[in-house]
DNA sequence: CTGAAAGCGCTAACAA
DNA sequence: TTGTTAGCGCTTTCAG
């Protein structure tokens, strides 16, 4: 089933607007950005002329006349971890009412995809750029350090930004960790993460949990690490691993929300005791979770926050001058659900 | 902690690249675009030259000046569905080598918003618009229909679409899961989903469900929806209302896997026998719930197919010359996974 | 309140 | 292989 063709005749310019509506293209552009005095009677006559033609501005030649790019580059590892789409979401509802637009790029976790997605990025000249991590190729921080406008590092404070900073410290969200888990007794204890060199805030989690535990004079008893797949298959499927290696583990660090789930219904399909044989956690406070009948502890990252503030950030940057090196470091909540034992 | 602001220098042009080099402007144009013949010893000169000043070109006047700009829009409702960032993985993989990148809007299911992003998206005069669904304001479609560019109408082949369409018929999903589900000798029949009016494709499901059951002689016997939450927990709450009410059902069709999933772990807890007792279905086939112990009957959408089909129709496009109109319906597979019975 | 002129930074088209 | 010229469609600036 076709239809013919769409036509493709030539775009509609102010130059149409304004023959039609009998008004120099200035006022009709004036008209159509609200700016400056223009008389009740030609406003009405432009923006009819405007209406009835179809007219959409082309924004591609305003911003080269004034230099002004609306949008908002937001750079992000992936969209498919879940925690991604809730910065964003943040993001996008900061960014409501400013006239600012994000655009976004993935990276899929490649140092190299991220250089070159910001250089696309920074090739449209935005206003602003949010970009996940303080870690980046030496050309990408070049050009963030160049690009004269408002960036902001996400997710992570541990590290040196290159000019504001809005995030969590992942060492310390570690460390927390571990320091509760001891806190409720447990004393061997396995990690499951991912096996991805890229991924430094599970790193810096990582690290943090063992120097937890080391302060308390334990190390790690064993580790599991899975890469790709259904991360809740995969949770149960290391579960299984690691607890059938170290039969005596007592509890078991999740690096992410979705493994620990995938441990936990593990676990209850085979009627382990949680949290009394083992305890679990888990990280990120996922509420697509919230509707399982045991709740994983985990610690909330404050992701819509994160998204919120930065956008604030570069919103707001205009107006209070370009000051630039905000470090906002948010507190991630523990949450300790109904995996950990009490008292 | 604050450091000195960032120094707000004027960008660079490709006219200091030019001076840097010594060697004309086109040129320097020539070798950035690797466009034309030049000298291998200029292309140097240039290259260096660019990288050392750290020249991001300016895609604004290049698009201004060329006519081309190698943005697609993408128009997707929301991005916590889960359902779209899988079909935007699509689209973005299929886009990855042709040049094009896909700018994301999102409407949040409002048909108001989704006119505005459409107008924001046409004023940056993108190489085509990849847009969700078939309903659209009066000006909206007036708009599709003036854009010049191609435009691909995703996930719903249910109905008349502007130019091209890729997707699955929803009405037709919903018809063979009933007729699945009577098939399997179920009659008891209840329908849990969304209380969302702007969701036309659930509710094309929906539709096709009560035709596939009255083709069998069967009406409905409850019926349950829900809004805003998690969509885990409102399953559970979901099918408990509905179970306390009218205690007969023996099948549950969920709208979605993820109340589906939230419903099926609901029955698992309360030492309900599935499928036996009762059987239960969901819709999309999200490969986040693998994990399950028992896998919950569903339809895969070929979310991933959709977007790289509706990718590569704009890509390919400039090509093949602009026809426009294709239909592209995918089949959505039936997974009766461990929730129905079988035989 | 309205209009005219001069670009924004780049590329198409042509000339050398 | 390289350079020159003339815009792309809009906004800034300044003059009426």
């Amino acid at each position: 089933m076709s239809r013919p063709p769409i036509e493709t005749r030539r775009p509609l310019t102010l130059r149409d607007v304004s023959e039609a509506s009998g008004v120099s293209e200035m006022t009709v552009s004036r008209v159509l950005r609200n700016r400056g005095d223009v008389s009740e009677a030609t406003r009405e006559k432009v923006l009819e002329a405007a209406k009835s033609l179809g007219y959409v501005p082309n924004k591609i030649a305003g911003a080269l006349a004034s230099q002004r790019v609306n949008l908002v580059g937001v750079i992000i590892p992936s969209l498919s971890n879940l925690v991604f789409p809730e910065v964003l979401s943040g993001i996008s509802a900061e960014l409501e009412d400013t006239g600012l637009q994000p655009v976004v790029g993935v990276t899929n976790y490649s140092p190299e995809k991220e250089e070159a997605v910001l250089y696309e990025m920074l090739s449209w000249r935005p206003s602003g750029v949010i970009i996940a991590g303080l870690e980046h190729t030496e050309a990408a921080r070049a050009m963030l350090e160049n690009a004269g406008v408002p960036i902001v590092e996400i997710m992570d404070v541990d590290g040196q930004g290159v000019d504001s900073v809005v995030g969590i410290s992942h060492r310390r969200a570690g460390l927390h960790m571990a320091e509760a888990i001891i806190a409720a007794g447990y004393r061997r204890i396995g990690f499951l993460g991912t096996k991805m060199p890229e991924d430094h805030r599970a790193r810096k989690r990582y690290d943090g949990f063992k120097e937890g535990l080391a302060e308390a004079g334990i190390t790690l008893a064993d580790e599991e690490f899975y890469q790709g797949g259904s991360a809740l298959a995969k949770g149960r499927e290391m579960t299984e691993t690691i607890l059938r290696r170290t039969p005596d583990l007592d509890f078991l660090y999740y690096s992410n929300d979705m493994i620990g789930a995938g441990g936990l219904l593990w676990c209850l399909d085979n009627g382990i005791d949680v949290p009394g044989r083992i305890g679990l956690a888990g990280f990120n406070g996922v509420d697509l979770l919230e509707g399982l009948s045991v709740r994983l502890a985990t610690m909330d990252a404050c992701r819509r926050e994160i998204g919120r503030k930065a956008a604030e950030i570069i919103a707001g940057r205009p107006h209070q001058g370009l000051i630039g090196g905000e470090v906002i470091e948010l507190e991630p909540v523990l949450e300790l659900g109904d995996t950990i034992r009490k008292g």
